[in-house]
DNA sequence: TTGAGCATACGCGACGTCTCGTCTAGAGAC
DNA sequence: GTCTCTAGACGAGACGTCGCGTATGCTCAA
């Protein structure tokens, strides 16, 4: 009558091969086409899946997205900042990478789906500046930076980061031209010795 | 046969009452139930229009969110920064009151409607920041700063504008709390004497 | 024998196009 | 001036299509 402790129960268990080839369906799909154009059912043919299989383990189309986020099948590369010494350089190189893949059309395309996801569903919201690298990279490295001496003690480096990856966000969703060097400009005033 | 200089021809002209109704309504349904349930049928109906008469003259949703955003219907207040003299406190005066609306439940809804809207449509994007009154007040606000000695020279005013606005956006996809605290803390880094 | 899986039908709502019939306002003849 | 003529805007709504989320079989593995 009990349950085991590792929660067995009768029946079978979710099928591993299906959660994965929804997720991966969805991650190309996404990136193929944006977030808008992307719809259940297109993900399930994409899959080789029922719809069903989808509304059993998925509310919608956002926790879809933020599981595939929070796996990393979005945003393949893990942006992490090296750690050189220098402060300034470390970022620009780190936005540099950011911005390599941010400049082109698709991963222009692949930005403003992610916040068009963002804005329409809180799950999502949750996970982006996280999936960018931004909390966990740029944050820290800044922090690094005030045990360095390089940036004044009380820079809010959180916000700072938030305000790097808001200021990208801004220059794309208003389609402007040569954001890397808009960019490099505003770390570099952001992080100059005080 | 020729048309005359003014561009005349046969028949009646457009109809501004059905403009401004349409606009009215979607302006009306937009603050109300945000950019996703906003329809055209809904706008139709609300504005006691024909569909056709949306589509003639506008080509998609984004157009009339653009078109609304320009006329100053989505986002009635007027955000101009003031000029005491005193660049830190006119600046958190201007933050203060866009954070007023903008923490507020419904707000925040009408933020992340607006970048839902800018991330889908490249004509929203392009009016987004100049409504909240980033470009026209708060950038030339800064400018003046520098003027009175109380930012650095270099400082690149339009880009803090967007980093603040970006700023904003980021935590509101990422629905933090205390939004205000955190952007009082940012900009008194970004506008600190150096 | 239970429940995950695939497949598919269903009602619903919104899409964008199209076609009605009505109405309006400039153009041209008188 | 007045009186048609006509292009085109307008409200209304039917149309076919698409995707939604739900419901119902049926198969198969644990």
């Amino acid at each position: 009558m009990n349950e085991q402790a590792s929660g067995h129960r009768a029946g079978p268990v979710r099928s591993a091969a299906a959660r994965d080839a929804i997720l991966a369906a969805t991650a190309r799909l996404f990136q193929g086409q944006g977030y808008d154009h992307l719809t259940i059912e297109g993900i399930a043919k994409e899959a080789g899946v029922g719809k069903q299989t989808i509304y059993r383990w998925w509310p919608s189309r956002g926790a879809l997205i933020a599981e595939c986020l929070t796996d990393g099948r979005l945003i393949p590369i893990d942006f992490d900042v090296p750690y050189s010494g220098d402060l300034l350089r470390d970022v620009e190189e780190w936005l540099g990478s950011v911005l390599a893949i941010l400049e082109t059309p698709h991963g222009a395309m692949l930005l403003r789906s992610l916040v068009a996801a963002a804005a329409e569903d809180a799950e999502v919201g949750d996970h982006l500046s996280a999936s960018l690298g931004v909390d966990r990279h740029l944050a820290e490295r800044l922090a690094a930076g005030i045990r360095d001496g390089q940036l004044a003690a009380d820079a809010p480096v959180e916000l700072l980061g938030h305000a790097v990856l808001g200021t990208i966000i801004v220059q794309s969703l208003t389609r402007r031209p040569d954001v890397a060097g808009a960019l490099r400009e505003l770390v570099r005033y952001l992080v100059a010795a005080r």
